[in-house]
RNA sequence: GCGCCCGUAGCUCAAUCGGAUAGAGCAACGGCCUUCUAAGCCGUAGGUUACUGGUUCGAUUCCAGUCGGGCGUACCA
């Protein structure tokens, strides 16, 4: 709808001769009695026309009516906004649209031919997923989905990790020292090592195994792989309690054992974006719009973490993907606009490359911030969470606040008062949808007629639509496909939970207010068709979104 | 010090490249179930959009400054 009008009043806008501003702005205005679709191009162009708003509306309505099948009236109001008012029978014919597209509805070829990688979570392998983890995957993964709702060809869910720095090497040595401890050597057990419960049970689990057998074994060797599996298996259960399956793990390691960063520090040799000071290898960040240069090798040989995402990231290229999402937690902005200059400087797109930001969670217990820290234990895991809250409710907290904000997560409430919680609102909505539906296959005969499932389907009796609340509902139906671009274009997907809010509330409204099934048969079929495509679009809205859509409730 | 994010109803948050009368949920108060799910609906109350200035037809949105919070500012990731 929106881009019908969009490209009406860009033909008319061709016919008068006017210039084109940049962004020809069309809204969904706030207001009933403003429209359906209001644009402020006339107010756009008082400057270079050098004509009163109202006046410049005035003529781009003329052309306008010229061409006008699903819109019923224009007007011009206040300081020169034009509002368009569509046809009740639009939105009737979208019912029938919806219903016949069914679980299609709202999918596009907006991204058709694209290639795209989504990059989520990619914790190390160290403790549990923690609830600001919990953030990073429901986004990255809830970004997936819109990408494969937007046409995308392919869509890889990605966790980066390495296995092979400091954490890990520490992870090992927790694990060996409470080995130890657990076969009663006394151990100096310093709060440099993880602290978590986790770390005794991996090492009771060798003992179990291998018995005393490992005392003398190297931290770097058993220990440290069995604590990396056994946490890593813990890290894909709890992703899988939230409906999260990636595709690959890409591991870090692999990095440096296929060659790949010997050849960027090759690369940027060979480029002279990098040299040697100080024993270590510099990167001439300062050439490349950053403010200084950065240390990509340390004096020790070890590589900074800057080098393996460059080489990581020119992977992602290298293997093809025309979409590169990366999910970082806002303790990451400073870095990442290094690994971007370095991917440009080896002759990449680094415009490919879609970095979501989001805001820290803080968590209050109690009604005090709780610190995380996986390495002091002092942190709530995402299990907790989902074991309390149920996967859907986690998923859509997360979902309902745009990236950019930041989240405070009221454990109590949370665990509380989850009947209050809103995405019941919309799972509500979708379960009495279904209930009609059931209801009119057992009971349509005792007010006089015989309906047998699907018989709405045709859409046929759709004119007997009339009551205002019933076109309020159809309306927002309408508004389902711009939302999920919406979504896919500005990496935020709250803004589906805002629109599906506003349908449920739509939905009750109408329900409250007319009864679905009576004695009238086509009125009936025609509110059917009306509940039928409300389904839909719920339980199209919550797919979205990973949220379960229920029949029952 | 400098950089990024944020400050909107009592609380948690929306407001789609600057749009018309700033919206939801929770909490509070008052109504509505012998008819399709009351996890719902209707109504009331709640705001100087942190503060001060600026830009213009118009600012929650953009700019400058002030105050307050978060995260960074490494040869940690």
């Amino acid at each position: 709808m929106k881009q019908q009008i969009v490209n009406l009043v860009h033909d008319a806008l061709k016919k008068l001769q006017y210039p084109v501003p940049d962004s020809i702005k069309c809204d969904y205005p706030k207001i009933e009695a403003h429209g359906d679709i209001s644009t402020n191009v006339a107010m756009l162009l008082t400057k270079e026309l050098k004509q009163p708003p109202r006046k410049i509306a005035e003529s781009i309505v003329e052309k306008l009516r010229e061409n006008s099948n699903d819109i019923k009236e224009i007007q011009i109001a206040g300081p020169g906004f034009i509002n368009f008012f569509f046809t009740e029978d639009y939105f009737k014919r979208n019912i029938k649209t919806i219903i016949d597209q069914n679980e299609q509805y709202g999918k596009s070829d907006l991204l058709r031919g694209k290639k795209a990688n989504v990059e989520f979570i990619s914790a190390n392998p160290t403790g549990p997923l923690t609830v600001g983890h919990g953030r990073n995957a429901v986004l990255g993964d809830t970004i997936a989905n819109f990408l494969e709702w937007s046409g995308s060809e392919k869509v890889d869910r990605e966790y980066y990790f390495n296995n092979a720095g400091r954490q890990m090497r520490v992870l090992g040595e927790s694990v060996r020292l409470r080995y130890l401890e657990l076969l009663g050597d006394p151990v100096d057990y310093s709060d440099e090592y993880y602290q978590g419960e986790y770390i005794k049970d991996i090492a009771q689990q060798l003992i179990d195994e291998h018995g005393i057998s490992l005392k003398d074994e190297p931290a770097e060797g058993t220990f440290k792989a069995a604590a990396e599996a056994a946490i890593f298996t813990e890290i894909q259960k709890t992703c899988e309690r939230l409906g999260i399956k990636f595709d690959h793990f890409y591991n870090e390691q692999s990095l440096y054992d296929n060659g790949y960063v010997e050849e960027v520090i090759n690369l940027f040799r060979e480029k002279n974006l990098a040299y040697d000071k100080d024993d270590a290898v510099w990167l001439k960040a300062s050439e490349l719009g950053i403010e200084q240069d950065r240390v990509i090798v340390k004096s020790t040989g070890e590589p900074t973490y800057r080098l393996p995402d460059i080489a990581y990231h020119r992977e992602k290229f290298r293997r093809g993907y025309d979409i590169i999402v990366d999910i970082l937690g806002s303790d990451h902005h400073a870095a990442y606009p290094d690994v971007l200059a370095g991917v440009k400087a080896l002759g990449y797109d680094d415009s490919k490359i879609k970095v979501v930001l989001y805001q820290f969670v803080t968590v209050l217990r109690d009604g005090i911030a709780v610190k995380m820290s996986t390495r002091k234990a002092n942190y709530i895991t995402l299990d907790e969470l989902i074991e309390e809250a149920g996967p859907d409710v986690v998923r859509y907290f997360f979902l309902m606040r745009s990236p950019q904000s930041h989240l405070n997560f009221d454990l109590d409430l949370a665990k509380q008062q989850t009947e209050e919680n809103p995405v019941y609102y919309l799972q509500y909505a979708h379960a009495r949808i279904a209930s009609i539906l059931r209801f009119a296959v057992s009971s349509s005969q005792e007010f006089g007629w015989n309906y047998t499932e699907g018989d709405e389907l045709s859409g046929e009796q759709l004119g007997a639509l009339q009551e205002k609340e019933e076109i309020d509902l159809a309306k927002r139906l309408e508004q389902f496909p711009e939302i999920v671009e919406l979504c896919t274009n500005s990496y935020e997907p709250h803004h589906m939970g805002t629109y599906l809010t506003d349908v449920a509330m739509h939905f009750h409204k109408f329900y409250h207010a007319h009864r679905v099934i009576t004695t009238e048969h086509a009125r009936s079929l025609a509110r059917l068709s009306l509940c039928r495509a409300t389904k839909i679009v719920i339980a199209a809205g919550l797919n979205t979104l990973g949220i379960s859509a229920p029949d029952k409730m």
